[in-house]
DNA sequence: CGCTGAATTGACGGACATCAAGATGTGTGG
DNA sequence: CCACACATCTTGATGTCCGTCAATTCAGCG
């Protein structure tokens, strides 16, 4: 899954796994910085780049004519997006936090996997991520608040370093769009675990796992 | 977006498309059928095949722990199916109704490729279509039942001929699954709509439009 | 016909949204 | 360093949409 389960890493320090996975990306990438909130891409505008996380995080979504946001992924240092089958981006792009991204032309790739027979290999993996991620999504959007919330944790934690405590990265607001909820229900949800000896917050973003068990019990 | 508003057919036949779209598969492929309920592949099985529909209607889904089905796609005559990324399958999948389907090896379709440039590029699409529509259902899954509702019935209605009415190929409880919500509320729903006087049920599979704009404004 | 699975309808309760207020945290400027 | 402004997060009260349970109705078929 994308749980690839990290051997621990007892640091204190905030999550942003160590150093950079270098990927085929890295050797030919241009550095580009986004402030928090900053648009990367938008929605149905051509996809003529593939990203590469350096530090920060940034979220893909999309919108309901209604207002409401559906959050589509949350992208960490390391992680690959902005991939797509078709030539256009189905979602927009923002970086959650203060965030640097390699950039690459898709068109650059995409000669170079005529050729170069791992990058197109590459490709496909990564499009295997997105479907089976997407999946994932469905299947979670199904489920109740406390299963969403905790299956939330959960792939958090599998996604970054530290087993026992991890830093929620995106605000309250973000992790609600990203799991359809509300933020009430995010926060309240959160509040219910805490109480019930689950997890504990050590800040609003730090959740410390108190029963990790019983936490897998809860994802149902 | 799915809705692609085929210009009006007013055949008053069952569904079912015209002729078969004889895509690259049709000329190698092996036919086979498929009784009701029939199991074409499983979840985790290598995925060794693609198959294209010819008559009837094939499901995939996958299972929750706890029994909940959700069910992922609709496949319809002349659409492809069992495209994955990866080389196992992410989900199962079933005959709606009585199907006849064309079995083509996976191997030989990915050796073709090799030098068929337009094999490959037939995947590559084949792929942004399966994206395409695992995004817009996580869209749907945070949509009231009734935008749900409404939504499926204009998505089927895009994908068949006739443009006033439409048949449903499948049962409620496959509706309530795909939707993420309970046959009830589907039920409820429709009955609804019908006496608000958009649709109109000939039978309860046979859908009549009659008031489009209505329905196109309640997909919010 | 009567049998069987599918679909509808009704009564009820609960999970989550909504509306509103307060608490906590953070950055900025005096 | 403090104070104020503003954003984020939490908590409470209330409403509602939809799920659950249960009973009918309907359609297809031997």
């Amino acid at each position: 899954m994308l749980a690839t389960a990290a051997t621990a890493n007892h640091s204190r320090l905030p999550v942003r796994s160590g150093p950079i996975p270098e990927g085929p990306l890295g050797l030919m990438g241009t550095p580009m910085r986004f402030t928090r909130n900053a648009e990367v891409y938008g929605e149905d505008e051509p996809a003529e780049y593939l990203y590469q996380i350096m530090s920060g995080v940034v979220r893909t979504y999309r919108m309901l004519d209604d207002g409401r946001r559906q959050i589509v992924a949350f992208y960490l240092p390391g992680d690959i997006f902005g991939v797509e089958a078709g030539d256009v981006h189905l979602s927009s792009a923002e970086a959650v936090s203060e965030s640097q991204v390699l950039i690459v032309k898709r068109s650059t790739i995409l000669a170079r996997a005529e050729y170069q027979k791992d990058i197109s290999k590459l490709l496909w993996i990564l499009m295997a991520q997105e479907l089976q991620r997407l999946q994932q999504h469905s299947l979670v959007l199904i489920k109740s608040a406390e299963e969403r919330v905790v299956g939330f944790l959960l792939e958090m934690a599998s996604r970054s370093s530290g087993s026992m405590a991890i830093e929620l990265l995106m605000p309250r607001q973000d992790i609600a769009d990203y799991l359809g909820l509300t933020i009430e229900t995010v926060s309240r949800t959160i509040t219910h675990l805490v109480q019930s000896g689950v997890i504990a917050l050590e800040t609003s973003r730090r959740v410390h796992f108190r029963n990790r068990a019983a936490l897998n019990r809860l994802n149902a």
